[in-house]
RNA sequence: GCUCCGAUGGUGUAGCCCGGUCAAGCAUACGAGCCUCUCGAGCUCGGGGCCCGGGUUCAAAUCCCGGUCGGAGCACCA
């Protein structure tokens, strides 16, 4: 048997040693043979100076000797490595529940944005992978501190509808107060909440010395009759507001006897004729309860939330959905607020919900990037409840592999030059390539004709403005010049042909894109601050149906957005 | 102030529950080279990380304690 273990030993310190430069780790030897054969345990001792020995021995030997001993023992020994679980965890065990359902319940005052994405995405993702259930649910129950936008339901459906999103039911919290208040009058009844008369400061102090309000011993008789004044218009807003009971005492003020119910008189885009409103934790408890929801995703905003909801699930004898916290989701440089995306937009600071500045998902949209995209990079953050802050390069890269291969290239120039060729004689016809992985595309000829030996042409300023006489431009596919003069002011460089071979990499010569002056057509591209990129593109641009994704060469991919008889309007996606 | 939570390369993560095959995996970014008539794509190689300090243990990214930093909540908002 000892012999057998000192076999595997001298294996594993060989092959440490042998892939660490000739010098083995006791430890990581130690470590290897106990990952690999637990039953060694319980006879550490032995096995530590064992594995000392062996290890000081090869030790001593040079790399040479060391790798000739470790071939002499034949191949080595395939290790078995665990399994790598792919993607994102389990959804964990909901106890005393039988099929998995999950909602999504966002407030439907403005178009869903990339942190919304977050929980949607994961709860659509674990619906359809479990065969579960996704429920929409719009919490709507705030007419005047979050105003409901009329629109925005439909928003978020559409939004959702581009993610891939399709719920399996949709409610709405507005059509639910009979519910909610059938639910108050039994949790009145039966002595689990109260209403609450204090003025609102006055019940905080209550709260933080963790006393009762005088009005929390109030019998269910004058509860169900104060809660009938709430209804009927006696009282007035802010006058009551009924509690849940939780725990006066408990360490999280925050949790202490929480109000479910309160007076609201503002309109609602759907409903009229109530003034009673459910907040918050009653709505949302008493309708995951209704709607047997099993698992909750949510923001960590939430979490003390769970405790205050977990008393409603106590007095109703039923099981708590799991809760699963997650963290907030930044964007680079990009608004995720939705109230102050909404505030920007009603100021006219944004051209609109997808102005490319915002970080809505009909801004990703618009400039270009799929949903599979925005699904990756959620789905790549998991389940954690720690902050994420998503880079720009990230969602790139992740849509340059998308998309790179059905961008087809075209010629853009921003700020042109007028680029005046001379010494050219021959008619030359180019031929663009549409897709240099993709030959089978094939090309777009443009025919070059000189006039008296001249040709001309229109380049990027920022490829010219800042070239010296006598260096040297490749226009690409096209032919080479030497530049004779540039002139600012006039926007007009002066050149010489100098051949049409194309040249070494090793020669330097910097490659720009051109446009034919007749061949020309005014192209304006939205940058991601909102300003405008101006130039000049090739006309074949008028001919690509808006919402289509090309690469203007050296310039960036880019989403066709509006085309006329004389101007095209791109978006910019990325690099 | 009170109550919670979290921390793995530049960024996002895997691993942590249940300590050892972790001398820490992946992606992206970055650097080098190859390829390419784009600053795009592709290929190859490379550098870079367990917040700090103690403790437990033969062994700590993993368990315990303390600290630091960061975040959330403390609404008659969601």
């Amino acid at each position: 048997m000892n012999d057998i273990i000192r076999e595997i030993v001298e294996r594993l310190a060989l092959e440490n040693a042998v892939s660490f430069n000739g010098v083995a780790k006791a430890e990581a030897v130690l470590g290897k043979l106990l990952g690999s054969n637990p039953e060694l345990r319980s006879r550490i001792k032995e096995i530590i100076l064992l594995v000392r020995e062996i290890t000081e021995k090869v030790n001593s030997l040079t790399l040479t000797q060391q790798k000739e001993l470790l071939s002499k023992l034949g191949p080595v020994k395939p290790v078995e490595k665990p399994l790598k679980t792919i993607g994102i965890p389990e959804l964990p065990k909901a106890e005393g529940f039988t099929k998995i359902t999950l909602r999504f319940a966002p407030n439907p005052d403005g178009p869903l944005t990339l942190g919304n994405a977050r929980p949607a995405i994961l709860c659509d993702y674990y619906a359809r992978k479990t065969g579960g259930k996704l429920i929409l649910r719009f919490e709507d129950t705030s007419p005047s501190v979050k105003p409901p936008l009329r629109e925005a339901y439909e928003w978020v459906v559409e939004d959702l509808k581009w993610l891939g999103i399709e719920p399996d039911e949709i409610y709405y919290q507005s059509d639910r107060l009979p519910i909610y208040y059938d639910y108050a009058t039994s949790f009145l009844e039966k002595g689990f909440a109260y209403v609450c008369l204090c003025k609102p400061g006055d019940f905080r102090s209550y709260e933080r010395e963790g006393k009762p309000c005088p009005h929390r011993d109030h019998d269910p008789a004058l509860n169900i009759r104060l809660w009938e004044k709430m209804l009927d218009g006696t009282m007035k807003p802010g006058e009551a507001v009924v509690r849940v009971k939780t725990d006066m005492e408990h360490p999280n003020p925050a949790v202490r006897d929480w109000p479910a119910l309160r007076i609201d008189i503002a309109e609602h885009p759907r409903i009229s004729g109530f003034r009673v409103w459910p907040l918050y934790n009653w709505s949302c408890a008493i309708d995951d309860y209704e709607m047997k929801i099993s698992h909750v995703i949510r923001g960590k905003e939430h979490l003390t939330n769970e405790v205050r909801q977990s008393y409603v699930f106590q007095y109703l004898n039923a099981p708590q959905p799991v809760s699963i916290h997650i963290g907030r989701v930044g964007l680079e440089n990009s608004v995720l607020s939705k109230s102050k995306i909404m505030k920007g937009f009603s100021q006219g600071f944004y051209t609109g919900l997808d102005d490319p500045r915002l970080g809505t998902l009909r801004a990703l949209r618009r400039r270009g990037f799929k949903p599979e995209v925005i699904r990756r990079v959620i789905l790549d953050m998991g389940l954690k409840i720690t902050e994420a802050m998503v880079k720009w390069e990230n969602l790139y890269a992740y849509n340059r592999e998308v998309v790179d291969w059905n961008s087809e290239r075209y010629y853009f120039v921003k700020d042109p030059f007028k680029l005046v060729v001379k010494n050219m004689t021959k008619r030359v016809e180019a031929r663009l390539s549409r897709h240099p992985s993709r030959p089978e595309l094939g090309f777009r000829p443009i025919v070059i004709e000189p006039h008296e030996g001249m040709v001309e042409l229109l380049v990027s300023a920022e490829d010219v403005c800042n070239t010296m006489p006598g260096s040297r431009l490749r226009l690409i596919s096209l032919f080479n010049v030497e530049i004779e003069s540039v002139d600012r002011e006039t926007k007009l460089v002066n050149s010489f042909f100098k051949g049409m071979e194309v040249p070494e990499k090793s020669a330097g010569i910097k490659l720009i894109q051109w446009v034919l002056p007749e061949d020309a057509v005014e192209t304006w591209v939205l940058m991601p601050d909102a300003s405008y990129a101006k130039g000049l593109g090739e006309s074949s641009l008028k001919r690509l149906p808006p919402g289509r994704m090309v690469q203007l060469v050296r310039f960036g991919f880019c989403v066709v957005e509006k085309v006329s008889e004389n101007f095209v309007e791109l978006v910019f996606s990325h690099p």
